[in-house]
DNA sequence: TTAGTTAGTAAAGGTTACTAACGAACTAAT
DNA sequence: ATTAGTTCGTTAGTAACCTTTACTAACTAA
């Protein structure tokens, strides 16, 4: 069977049982119609790809509200009051959307009857894999909140262990999920194609590992793999409520990062785009990195090297040695920067190492690298989602994929 | 009347009349049926928009194609005959494809009825504004073969007068187009935004000029204007056959950029992406910029720039010369080339300057500071598209715009 | 009490693309 | 030459979808 039989099986009609994860097969059949991406791009539009398009539209608009009448969702997506209803009475069926009741303001006219996803009626299970001493994992519910969480130690298990310790983190939270579940995201370091294959990691040892499949075919759910940055990315775009032309740094053992372009991830002609890591900054040479090159922005920036510099200096030189890390970080974005003239951009990692010097040395540096005319506009700052950017990414990635809602 | 306003009529059903232009006002209104924009992003679907889709996407194949039956293409389109000879009836009255005959070739079965574009019985007028010396544009066919020509000096002339100059020449191409103009593209310096109005362009004195809405008023043609560099990428995209994350370079009295991801032209958060001619290249200085920086991208490597250092140095110092100029843009773009993860980056440009040292300087020092392992599969080449690279993405944008074809 | 407004539903209609079936026109085998 | 099989394009009927039109229900304001 290939990835695709296995994608197909376990997101389309023909789920034949998932009794063991919880989640009533109808409800989860009728739901995967709702599916997005259900429309290859580029592909025929048929009037049922059509009806799938209205109804993640409608998903979205109800989302990103609380509390719409059918009335409103007419107004707001551009269908009539009919059609509305006739949608919204498949999500009612389904479980998808619930009754809020009359709205209670005084106005004109028949009182509407308010309407809401139901957003804690399902659950959403999201991993991340990019620590590699330990896998995280939480069960949220539409919202994103976290309802429970989960971890497994894995200190340098490599290859099918380390896919063993993926699926025993998933049993777990799988079965602590009390609402049927969605689906399943998982943040995994490395270079993850568009079929949620892992096709390299070196950190655990997996070359052309098709996670997704794997995963999709074990617990029966509708699972998305991507990259770790990339989903953090993400996640900053809807629970951090980030621009649409918007980079995601993440500062770790390495340095990766995801791009978001006219609010789409971008992944590049070999699944690697954001990988910046190795990229070689400024042209005063640098400590040699373990890639082989010299002055590479992980030599800068990696959270062990700012450590030591941390533990190292004094105060004073401390400042200035993350300022000039934060610089250096600022010489690599200028060019990207300019090139997408992007809105925003925002660092994940650790709070003590990034918030001070360094995100305004970063500043300064792009201030003074690139045109304020041109991209005096834009915003520099820490990610508000914490140690949860990764797993929230990857809930985004599930209710994109299953419910074209973001 | 705001420019939405006159968009909606010159790319709409209303058009009242073009008989100046000679296009057959009928034929004009049903092939913008076709439109492939038309339905607004992430909005609702209607029967009719799904139908315009296909229509797209029928000529889409149809453009690529050379010579396909009905039946061939329902296998690649993914519709069936029936709708796709619905379709096609419609392309046939509407004169946008033509019967090519029976397939001469031996085949059990009933031979098949060959179908193509019409390609050479409607004109596009491009337009190249890049140049402040003078406007050049062209009247091409349907393949982008060009077949008439025109330009108009522009020494220095500025503001009011250089949109009169615009007009000139439209009239004069227009007046030389034998077959109906399915419409404009015009290739403009500066920041362009999404209704083609140039917000800022220095060099010919204008800001926010609606200049896609002023001449698709006064001409009644639909009309696309955005920024020279972007439709240069666009062209090499189309007829250049670039990948689909590819970034093109423009070296002239400036540097500028376009950038396409994942198929799509960047815009970024504030129209103007791809202007890295004024980011500042490398951590050792460079001479003072008109800008006020040192040492950007411009500085090292605009046109007259570059004459100047051919001019100066002996054969083998102008090598060296040309070599760290194109290790200056190598700078630059390695950071750019990881975070999108580029399959391609194309020059153009004077030939003579740009295609040798300065681009194996390029190629080189993006070898030395992106990871080989993600980044190694770059192609770093000169353009196909000589001097029409960007009247050609002119070319392009129209028929994307009007047939939803590229 | 009446007029006006708004929400939601029902019935009918038009568009779109589908399936099923067929004739036309060919090749290949007998 | 006849027959079988294939492929093309069309016709007829159907299902899905959204719309328009028209209605009832339920409220506010005068």
């Amino acid at each position: 069977m290939t990835i695709e039989d296995a994608q197909r099986r376990s997101s389309g009609a023909t789920v034949d049982t998932v009794a063991e994860t919880g989640v009533d097969s109808t409800v989860a059949q009728q739901r995967n119609t709702a599916l997005a991406g259900a429309v290859p791009a580029g592909a025929r539009v048929r009037p049922e790809h059509a009806r799938r398009h209205n109804r993640a539209l409608v998903l979205q608009t109800l989302y990103r509200a609380n509390g719409l009448s059918r009335a409103d969702l007419a107004r707001e997506v551009g269908l009539t009051r009919v059609t509305i209803s006739d949608l919204v009475s498949d999500f009612l069926d389904e479980g998808l959307v619930i009754d809020l009741g009359i709205r209670p303001d005084a106005r004109p006219g028949k009182p509407a009857t308010l309407l809401d996803i139901n957003r804690t009626g399902f659950s959403i299970v999201g991993l991340d894999l990019s620590n590699s001493a330990v896998f995280r994992g939480v069960v949220t519910d539409l919202d994103g909140v976290v309802v429970e969480r989960a971890e497994v130690s894995v200190g340098g298990t490599r290859g099918q262990e380390a896919v063993d310790a993926v699926f025993a983190l998933l049993e777990d939270l799988i079965g602590r999920a009390t609402a049927p579940i969605i689906g399943v995201g998982i943040g995994s370091p490395g270079i993850v194609d568009l079929d949620g294959t892992v096709v390299s990691a070196p950190n655990l040892g997996w070359t052309e590992v098709p996670l997704q499949h794997l995963v999709a075919e074990r617990f029966k759910l509708p699972t998305q793999v991507a990259n770790d940055a990339n989903m953090a990315a993400q996640g900053e775009r809807s629970f951090g409520g980030a621009s649409t032309d918007m980079m995601l740094i993440r500062v770790g053992r390495g340095v990766g990062s995801g791009v978001v372009v006219g609010g789409n991830l971008v992944y590049g002609s070999g699944f690697a785009a954001g990988e910046i890591g190795h990229v070689v900054v400024g042209t005063d040479g640098g400590e040699k990195c373990a890639c082989g090159k010299s002055g590479c922005l992980e030599v800068w920036l990696s959270s062990p090297r700012l450590e030591q510099v941390v533990a190292e200096h004094g105060d004073e030189a401390r400042e200035a040695a993350l300022r000039e890390a934060g610089e250096r970080l600022g010489i690599s974005l200028a060019p990207i920067v300019a090139a997408l003239n992007l809105g925003e951009v925002v660092l994940a990692g650790p709070h003590n190492l990034l918030a001070g010097p360094l995100l305004e040395g970063t500043a300064e540096t792009l201030r003074s690298r690139t045109m304020a005319e041109l991209h005096g506009n834009l915003t520099l700052r820490m990610t508000t989602l914490g140690r949860d950017i990764v797993v929230l990414g990857a809930v985004v990635m599930v209710l994109t994929g299953q419910l074209g809602v973001s």
